[in-house]
DNA sequence: ACCATATGCAAGCAAGTACATGCATGAAAA
DNA sequence: TTTTCATGCATGTACTTGCTTGCATATGGT
Protein backbone atom coordinates (compact mmCIF):
# COMPACT_ATOMS: atom_id res chain seq x y z
CA UNK A 1 0.00 0.00 0.00
CA UNK A 2 1.26 3.12 -1.73
CA UNK A 3 1.48 6.57 0.79
CA UNK A 4 -0.91 8.37 -1.22
CA UNK A 5 -3.51 5.69 -1.12
CA UNK A 6 -3.41 4.82 2.68
CA UNK A 7 -3.77 8.46 3.09
CA UNK A 8 -6.69 8.07 0.96
CA UNK A 9 -8.23 5.37 2.70
CA UNK A 10 -7.38 7.37 6.17
CA UNK A 11 -9.32 10.25 4.95
CA UNK A 12 -12.43 7.90 3.83
CA UNK A 13 -13.06 6.35 7.28
CA UNK A 14 -12.29 9.14 9.25
CA UNK A 15 -15.30 10.86 7.81
CA UNK A 16 -17.21 7.66 6.95
CA UNK A 17 -17.00 7.70 11.14
CA UNK A 18 -17.94 11.52 11.76
CA UNK A 19 -20.74 11.64 9.18
CA UNK A 20 -21.49 8.36 7.42
CA UNK A 21 -20.92 6.65 4.26
CA UNK A 22 -23.83 8.29 2.20
CA UNK A 23 -22.96 11.84 3.23
CA UNK A 24 -18.84 11.41 2.65
CA UNK A 25 -18.23 13.06 -0.54
CA UNK A 26 -15.24 11.99 -2.95
CA UNK A 27 -14.27 15.59 -2.93
CA UNK A 28 -13.74 15.90 0.33
CA UNK A 29 -11.99 12.52 0.62
CA UNK A 30 -9.60 14.04 -1.62
CA UNK A 31 -9.90 17.48 0.30
CA UNK A 32 -9.11 15.84 3.81
CA UNK A 33 -6.61 13.43 2.44
CA UNK A 34 -4.74 16.25 0.41
CA UNK A 35 -4.62 14.98 -2.94
CA UNK A 36 -6.49 15.67 -6.65
CA UNK A 37 -9.86 14.26 -6.82
CA UNK A 38 -9.04 12.18 -9.81
CA UNK A 39 -6.14 10.70 -7.83
CA UNK A 40 -9.02 8.70 -5.94
CA UNK A 41 -10.19 7.20 -9.33
CA UNK A 42 -6.89 6.09 -10.38
CA UNK A 43 -6.09 4.29 -7.45
CA UNK A 44 -9.31 3.40 -6.65
CA UNK A 45 -12.41 1.67 -8.93
CA UNK A 46 -15.04 3.71 -7.11
CA UNK A 47 -15.59 5.19 -3.42
CA UNK A 48 -16.93 2.04 -2.59
CA UNK A 49 -13.36 0.30 -2.99
CA UNK A 50 -11.76 2.94 -0.96
CA UNK A 51 -13.77 2.49 2.29
CA UNK A 52 -14.13 -1.72 1.49
CA UNK A 53 -10.28 -2.01 1.61
CA UNK A 54 -10.20 0.74 4.52
CA UNK A 55 -12.44 -1.68 6.59
CA UNK A 56 -10.12 -4.74 5.93
CA UNK A 57 -7.04 -2.90 6.71
CA UNK A 58 -6.09 -3.87 10.64
CA UNK A 59 -5.83 -0.56 12.17
CA UNK A 60 -9.79 0.57 10.97
CA UNK A 61 -10.92 -2.72 13.17
CA UNK A 62 -11.39 -3.00 16.18
CA UNK A 63 -9.11 -6.17 17.15
CA UNK A 64 -11.09 -8.01 19.34
CA UNK A 65 -10.31 -11.56 18.06
CA UNK A 66 -10.54 -15.09 20.70
CA UNK A 67 -6.95 -14.72 21.09
CA UNK A 68 -6.95 -11.18 23.52
CA UNK A 69 -8.82 -13.33 26.04
CA UNK A 70 -6.01 -15.69 26.61
CA UNK A 71 -4.76 -15.50 29.28
CA UNK A 72 -7.16 -15.98 31.87
CA UNK A 73 -6.77 -16.66 36.03
CA UNK A 74 -9.12 -18.75 36.48
CA UNK A 75 -10.42 -15.92 38.72
CA UNK A 76 -13.90 -15.60 38.08
CA UNK A 77 -14.20 -11.30 39.28
CA UNK A 78 -9.98 -11.18 37.49
CA UNK A 79 -11.37 -12.57 34.51
CA UNK A 80 -14.37 -11.02 34.08
CA UNK A 81 -12.56 -7.04 34.75
CA UNK A 82 -10.11 -8.54 32.32
CA UNK A 83 -13.13 -9.46 29.51
CA UNK A 84 -15.00 -6.07 29.59
CA UNK A 85 -11.70 -4.18 29.91
CA UNK A 86 -10.42 -6.20 26.84
CA UNK A 87 -13.52 -5.01 24.63
CA UNK A 88 -13.33 -1.51 26.77
CA UNK A 89 -10.18 -0.63 25.41
CA UNK A 90 -10.21 -1.59 22.02
CA UNK A 91 -13.87 -0.80 21.02
CA UNK A 92 -12.53 2.67 21.40
CA UNK A 93 -16.17 5.16 20.76
CA UNK A 94 -14.12 5.71 17.46
CA UNK A 95 -14.80 2.47 16.30
CA UNK A 96 -18.17 2.35 17.82
CA UNK A 97 -18.83 5.90 14.90
CA UNK A 98 -17.37 4.08 12.60
CA UNK A 99 -19.31 0.90 12.69
CA UNK A 100 -22.34 2.91 12.57
CA UNK A 101 -21.50 4.97 9.99
CA UNK A 102 -20.66 1.59 7.57
CA UNK A 103 -24.31 1.08 8.09
CA UNK A 104 -25.26 2.10 4.43
CA UNK A 105 -27.24 -0.37 2.09
CA UNK A 106 -24.82 0.42 -0.27
CA UNK A 107 -22.29 -1.25 1.85
CA UNK A 108 -23.93 -3.34 4.59
CA UNK A 109 -24.11 -7.08 2.80
CA UNK A 110 -20.22 -6.43 2.42
CA UNK A 111 -19.44 -5.08 5.70
CA UNK A 112 -21.86 -6.67 8.23
CA UNK A 113 -20.24 -9.75 8.88
CA UNK A 114 -17.25 -8.09 9.52
CA UNK A 115 -18.96 -5.71 12.33
CA UNK A 116 -20.15 -8.56 13.61
CA UNK A 117 -17.22 -10.44 14.41
CA UNK A 118 -16.38 -8.47 17.15
CA UNK A 119 -19.25 -9.06 19.37
CA UNK A 120 -19.07 -13.17 18.03
CA UNK A 121 -15.44 -13.07 19.26
CA UNK A 122 -16.65 -12.03 22.73
CA UNK A 123 -19.67 -14.34 22.86
CA UNK A 124 -18.04 -17.36 21.62
CA UNK A 125 -15.03 -16.77 23.43
CA UNK A 126 -16.62 -15.78 27.21
CA UNK A 127 -19.26 -18.51 27.25
CA UNK A 128 -16.57 -20.65 26.76
CA UNK A 129 -15.01 -19.75 29.40
CA UNK A 130 -18.13 -20.21 31.66
CA UNK A 131 -18.57 -23.56 30.94
CA UNK A 132 -14.85 -24.57 31.57
CA UNK A 133 -15.27 -22.64 35.00
CA UNK A 134 -18.27 -24.94 35.11
CA UNK A 135 -16.00 -27.62 34.97
CA UNK A 136 -14.10 -26.90 37.41
CA UNK A 137 -16.86 -26.41 39.76
CA UNK A 138 -15.98 -22.70 40.23
CA UNK A 139 -20.00 -21.37 39.42
CA UNK A 140 -22.62 -23.17 39.02
CA UNK A 141 -25.23 -24.99 36.58
CA UNK A 142 -27.16 -22.02 34.50
CA UNK A 143 -27.43 -21.14 30.84
CA UNK A 144 -23.54 -20.10 29.73
CA UNK A 145 -24.92 -18.60 26.15
CA UNK A 146 -27.48 -16.42 28.21
CA UNK A 147 -25.14 -15.54 30.60
CA UNK A 148 -22.44 -14.49 28.39
CA UNK A 149 -24.86 -12.62 26.10
CA UNK A 150 -26.32 -10.32 29.37
CA UNK A 151 -22.46 -9.81 30.15
CA UNK A 152 -21.80 -8.64 26.54
CA UNK A 153 -24.78 -6.59 26.05
CA UNK A 154 -23.95 -4.81 29.23
CA UNK A 155 -20.53 -4.23 28.03
CA UNK A 156 -21.80 -3.11 25.04
CA UNK A 157 -24.45 -1.10 26.11
CA UNK A 158 -22.19 0.85 27.92
CA UNK A 159 -20.11 1.21 25.05
CA UNK A 160 -22.30 2.22 22.86
CA UNK A 161 -24.12 4.60 25.19
CA UNK A 162 -20.82 6.50 26.05
CA UNK A 163 -19.62 6.33 22.43
CA UNK A 164 -22.93 7.96 21.29
CA UNK A 165 -23.67 10.31 24.48
CA UNK A 166 -20.56 10.66 26.32
CA UNK A 167 -21.19 12.44 29.93
CA UNK A 168 -24.51 13.49 28.83
CA UNK A 169 -26.16 10.26 30.10
CA UNK A 170 -23.88 9.12 32.96
CA UNK A 171 -21.12 10.47 34.11
CA UNK A 172 -19.88 7.02 35.08
CA UNK A 173 -15.91 6.13 34.98
CA UNK A 174 -15.09 3.12 32.65
CA UNK A 175 -13.56 1.24 35.67
CA UNK A 176 -16.27 2.15 37.87
CA UNK A 177 -18.68 0.83 35.88
CA UNK A 178 -16.65 -2.40 35.30
CA UNK A 179 -15.94 -2.93 38.98
CA UNK A 180 -19.99 -2.54 40.15
CA UNK A 181 -21.20 -4.38 37.56
CA UNK A 182 -18.78 -7.37 38.46
CA UNK A 183 -19.96 -7.06 41.54
CA UNK A 184 -22.95 -7.44 40.78
CA UNK A 185 -22.24 -10.69 38.67
CA UNK A 186 -20.26 -12.17 40.72
CA UNK A 187 -22.78 -13.19 43.07
CA UNK A 188 -25.26 -14.12 40.66
CA UNK A 189 -22.65 -16.93 39.19
CA UNK A 190 -20.28 -18.15 42.22
CA UNK A 191 -21.67 -21.38 43.49
CA UNK B 1 -52.51 17.26 10.33
CA UNK B 2 -54.31 16.33 7.19
CA UNK B 3 -53.67 13.07 5.86
CA UNK B 4 -51.46 14.07 3.00
CA UNK B 5 -48.96 15.67 5.07
CA UNK B 6 -49.38 12.54 7.47
CA UNK B 7 -48.79 10.44 4.52
CA UNK B 8 -45.86 12.36 3.80
CA UNK B 9 -43.95 11.95 7.35
CA UNK B 10 -44.86 8.54 7.52
CA UNK B 11 -43.25 7.80 4.19
CA UNK B 12 -39.80 9.62 5.34
CA UNK B 13 -39.77 8.34 8.46
CA UNK B 14 -39.99 4.62 7.37
CA UNK B 15 -37.16 5.43 4.60
CA UNK B 16 -35.03 7.13 7.34
CA UNK B 17 -35.07 3.85 9.06
CA UNK B 18 -34.04 1.57 6.01
CA UNK B 19 -31.99 3.72 4.69
CA UNK B 20 -30.57 6.49 6.65
CA UNK B 21 -31.71 10.44 6.33
CA UNK B 22 -28.63 11.01 3.76
CA UNK B 23 -29.82 8.29 1.69
CA UNK B 24 -33.51 9.18 1.28
CA UNK B 25 -34.58 11.11 -1.64
CA UNK B 26 -37.76 13.58 -1.49
CA UNK B 27 -38.20 11.85 -4.64
CA UNK B 28 -38.88 8.26 -3.31
CA UNK B 29 -40.65 10.01 -0.21
CA UNK B 30 -43.06 11.04 -2.86
CA UNK B 31 -43.36 8.05 -4.36
CA UNK B 32 -43.87 5.71 -1.21
CA UNK B 33 -46.36 8.08 0.45
CA UNK B 34 -48.15 8.49 -2.91
CA UNK B 35 -48.28 12.16 -3.55
CA UNK B 36 -46.26 14.15 -6.32
CA UNK B 37 -42.94 15.26 -5.06
CA UNK B 38 -43.85 19.04 -5.31
CA UNK B 39 -46.60 18.35 -2.79
CA UNK B 40 -43.79 17.89 -0.35
CA UNK B 41 -43.15 21.26 -0.92
CA UNK B 42 -46.00 22.69 -0.28
CA UNK B 43 -46.49 21.05 2.70
CA UNK B 44 -43.55 21.12 4.55
CA UNK B 45 -40.74 23.56 4.33
CA UNK B 46 -37.90 21.15 3.17
CA UNK B 47 -36.83 17.59 3.36
CA UNK B 48 -35.21 18.42 6.93
CA UNK B 49 -38.54 19.92 8.08
CA UNK B 50 -40.67 16.63 7.49
CA UNK B 51 -38.61 14.46 9.14
CA UNK B 52 -38.25 17.02 12.68
CA UNK B 53 -42.31 16.93 12.32
CA UNK B 54 -41.80 13.16 12.23
CA UNK B 55 -39.72 12.78 15.61
CA UNK B 56 -41.94 15.01 17.22
CA UNK B 57 -45.13 12.89 16.79
CA UNK B 58 -45.86 10.30 19.40
CA UNK B 59 -46.02 7.24 17.12
CA UNK B 60 -42.30 7.88 15.50
CA UNK B 61 -41.11 7.74 19.19
CA UNK B 62 -40.68 4.48 21.32
CA UNK B 63 -42.82 5.68 24.43
CA UNK B 64 -40.50 5.09 26.87
CA UNK B 65 -40.91 7.90 29.74
CA UNK B 66 -41.29 7.22 33.85
CA UNK B 67 -44.75 6.88 33.58
CA UNK B 68 -44.25 3.13 32.26
CA UNK B 69 -42.74 2.28 35.62
CA UNK B 70 -45.25 3.22 37.98
CA UNK B 71 -46.70 0.01 39.29
CA UNK B 72 -44.15 -1.00 40.70
CA UNK B 73 -44.39 -4.34 42.82
CA UNK B 74 -41.46 -3.55 45.13
CA UNK B 75 -40.51 -6.88 44.28
CA UNK B 76 -37.11 -6.90 42.96
CA UNK B 77 -37.42 -9.52 40.66
CA UNK B 78 -40.86 -8.77 39.48
CA UNK B 79 -39.65 -5.17 39.00
CA UNK B 80 -36.50 -5.85 37.23
CA UNK B 81 -38.39 -7.95 34.45
CA UNK B 82 -40.72 -5.48 34.58
CA UNK B 83 -38.25 -2.82 33.55
CA UNK B 84 -36.43 -4.73 31.31
CA UNK B 85 -40.02 -5.67 29.53
CA UNK B 86 -41.07 -1.96 29.36
CA UNK B 87 -38.07 -1.19 27.60
CA UNK B 88 -37.83 -4.03 25.27
CA UNK B 89 -41.90 -4.20 24.39
CA UNK B 90 -41.45 -0.02 23.44
CA UNK B 91 -37.49 -0.12 21.83
CA UNK B 92 -38.65 -2.70 18.60
CA UNK B 93 -36.37 -2.85 16.08
CA UNK B 94 -37.83 -0.60 13.74
CA UNK B 95 -37.30 2.39 16.80
CA UNK B 96 -33.88 1.24 17.05
CA UNK B 97 -32.80 1.58 13.28
CA UNK B 98 -34.95 4.93 13.51
CA UNK B 99 -32.74 6.57 15.83
CA UNK B 100 -29.43 5.12 13.96
CA UNK B 101 -30.96 6.40 10.72
CA UNK B 102 -31.26 9.99 12.00
CA UNK B 103 -27.70 10.36 13.29
CA UNK B 104 -26.77 12.59 10.46
CA UNK B 105 -25.04 15.91 10.78
CA UNK B 106 -27.37 17.81 9.46
CA UNK B 107 -29.91 16.41 12.21
CA UNK B 108 -28.29 15.12 14.84
CA UNK B 109 -28.32 18.73 16.75
CA UNK B 110 -32.09 18.83 16.75
CA UNK B 111 -32.41 15.35 17.59
CA UNK B 112 -30.20 13.79 19.91
CA UNK B 113 -31.57 15.13 23.45
CA UNK B 114 -35.18 13.80 22.19
CA UNK B 115 -32.91 9.96 20.74
CA UNK B 116 -31.43 10.67 24.58
CA UNK B 117 -34.69 10.99 26.36
CA UNK B 118 -35.25 7.41 26.24
CA UNK B 119 -32.24 5.81 28.37
CA UNK B 120 -32.68 9.02 30.53
CA UNK B 121 -36.27 8.22 31.88
CA UNK B 122 -35.13 4.36 31.96
CA UNK B 123 -32.12 5.35 33.82
CA UNK B 124 -33.28 7.79 36.49
CA UNK B 125 -36.93 5.93 37.28
CA UNK B 126 -34.30 2.90 37.84
CA UNK B 127 -32.01 4.72 39.62
CA UNK B 128 -34.47 5.81 42.09
CA UNK B 129 -36.37 2.87 42.67
CA UNK B 130 -33.07 1.06 43.77
CA UNK B 131 -32.92 3.71 46.26
CA UNK B 132 -36.66 3.17 47.68
CA UNK B 133 -35.65 -0.47 47.47
CA UNK B 134 -32.88 0.22 49.30
CA UNK B 135 -34.41 2.58 52.34
CA UNK B 136 -37.32 -0.51 52.19
CA UNK B 137 -33.99 -2.53 53.47
CA UNK B 138 -34.48 -5.01 50.29
CA UNK B 139 -31.39 -4.47 48.91
CA UNK B 140 -28.02 -3.98 50.56
CA UNK B 141 -26.18 -0.61 50.05
CA UNK B 142 -24.34 0.16 46.29
CA UNK B 143 -24.08 2.71 44.01
CA UNK B 144 -27.26 2.42 42.50
CA UNK B 145 -26.84 4.89 39.72
CA UNK B 146 -24.13 2.43 38.67
CA UNK B 147 -26.08 -0.89 39.04
CA UNK B 148 -28.85 1.20 37.09
CA UNK B 149 -26.23 1.78 34.38
CA UNK B 150 -25.38 -1.98 34.26
CA UNK B 151 -29.39 -3.04 34.44
CA UNK B 152 -30.31 -0.51 31.67
CA UNK B 153 -26.70 -1.51 29.49
CA UNK B 154 -27.51 -4.72 29.37
CA UNK B 155 -30.94 -4.55 28.23
CA UNK B 156 -30.25 -1.69 25.48
CA UNK B 157 -27.77 -3.96 24.25
CA UNK B 158 -29.88 -6.59 23.82
CA UNK B 159 -32.01 -5.04 22.24
CA UNK B 160 -29.87 -3.43 20.07
CA UNK B 161 -27.88 -6.00 18.99
CA UNK B 162 -31.03 -8.36 18.49
CA UNK B 163 -31.90 -5.08 15.98
CA UNK B 164 -28.82 -5.04 13.66
CA UNK B 165 -27.94 -8.85 13.46
CA UNK B 166 -30.88 -10.21 14.37
CA UNK B 167 -30.77 -14.11 15.34
CA UNK B 168 -27.24 -14.34 13.80
CA UNK B 169 -25.50 -13.36 16.36
CA UNK B 170 -27.40 -15.00 19.23
CA UNK B 171 -30.32 -17.11 18.95
CA UNK B 172 -31.45 -16.23 22.33
CA UNK B 173 -35.37 -15.23 22.89
CA UNK B 174 -36.20 -11.57 24.84
CA UNK B 175 -37.90 -13.89 27.78
CA UNK B 176 -35.35 -16.24 28.14
CA UNK B 177 -32.97 -13.50 28.07
CA UNK B 178 -35.08 -11.56 30.85
CA UNK B 179 -34.72 -14.19 32.58
CA UNK B 180 -31.71 -15.57 33.10
CA UNK B 181 -30.36 -11.82 33.43
CA UNK B 182 -32.44 -11.17 36.20
CA UNK B 183 -31.40 -13.84 38.11
CA UNK B 184 -27.92 -13.16 37.75
CA UNK B 185 -28.63 -9.39 38.93
CA UNK B 186 -31.21 -10.71 41.64
CA UNK B 187 -28.05 -12.39 43.70
CA UNK B 188 -26.05 -9.37 43.56
CA UNK B 189 -28.45 -6.91 44.64
CA UNK B 190 -30.63 -9.21 47.45
CA UNK B 191 -29.45 -7.99 51.35
C1' DA C 1 20.29 12.13 -20.14
C1' DC C 2 16.33 9.31 -20.62
C1' DC C 3 12.21 7.29 -19.37
C1' DA C 4 8.47 5.39 -16.55
C1' DT C 5 5.42 6.57 -13.15
C1' DA C 6 2.73 9.39 -10.09
C1' DT C 7 0.24 13.28 -9.49
C1' DG C 8 -1.93 17.93 -10.27
C1' DC C 9 -4.95 20.67 -12.92
C1' DA C 10 -8.81 21.92 -15.66
C1' DA C 11 -12.63 20.66 -17.81
C1' DG C 12 -16.40 17.99 -18.40
C1' DC C 13 -20.25 14.60 -18.28
C1' DA C 14 -24.38 12.12 -17.04
C1' DA C 15 -27.17 11.39 -13.46
C1' DG C 16 -29.15 12.72 -9.40
C1' DT C 17 -30.86 16.06 -5.72
C1' DA C 18 -33.58 19.48 -3.31
C1' DC C 19 -36.69 22.54 -4.45
C1' DA C 20 -39.79 25.84 -7.49
C1' DT C 21 -43.54 27.22 -10.63
C1' DG C 22 -47.45 27.75 -13.79
C1' DC C 23 -51.39 25.52 -15.20
C1' DA C 24 -55.14 22.07 -15.22
C1' DT C 25 -58.48 19.43 -12.71
C1' DG C 26 -61.53 17.74 -9.43
C1' DA C 27 -63.89 17.87 -5.15
C1' DA C 28 -65.84 20.13 -1.50
C1' DA C 29 -67.60 24.32 0.64
C1' DA C 30 -70.16 28.51 0.03
C1' DT D 1 -73.64 27.46 -9.06
C1' DT D 2 -69.68 29.61 -8.06
C1' DT D 3 -65.61 29.74 -5.52
C1' DT D 4 -61.90 27.88 -3.05
C1' DC D 5 -58.60 24.70 -2.16
C1' DA D 6 -55.67 20.71 -2.63
C1' DT D 7 -53.30 18.15 -5.68
C1' DG D 8 -51.30 16.19 -10.07
C1' DC D 9 -48.49 17.02 -13.92
C1' DA D 10 -44.87 18.80 -16.58
C1' DT D 11 -41.07 21.42 -16.74
C1' DG D 12 -37.36 23.75 -14.97
C1' DT D 13 -33.31 25.44 -12.10
C1' DA D 14 -29.20 25.55 -9.63
C1' DC D 15 -26.27 22.65 -7.65
C1' DT D 16 -23.95 18.30 -6.29
C1' DT D 17 -22.10 13.73 -7.03
C1' DG D 18 -19.36 10.04 -8.70
C1' DC D 19 -16.37 9.45 -12.06
C1' DT D 20 -13.49 10.38 -16.57
C1' DT D 21 -10.08 12.33 -19.66
C1' DG D 22 -6.26 14.83 -21.82
C1' DC D 23 -2.33 17.27 -20.82
C1' DA D 24 1.41 19.28 -18.05
C1' DT D 25 4.79 18.70 -14.54
C1' DA D 26 7.65 16.61 -11.16
C1' DT D 27 10.27 12.88 -9.28
C1' DG D 28 13.12 9.17 -9.08
C1' DG D 29 15.44 5.07 -11.23
C1' DT D 30 18.47 3.45 -14.92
Amino acid sequence: MDETSQKIIDAAMTLVRDKGYVATTTKEIAKVAGVNECTLFRKFQNKKDIVLQGVNQAQWRANVTPEIFENVKWDLQADIEMFMRAYMDRMTPDFVNLSIGLRAPQLYEETSSLIMKVPQAFLSSFTEYLVKMYEKGKIHKADFAALAMTIFSSTFGYTFLKASFGDELSKLEKDEYIKSSVQMFLKGLER
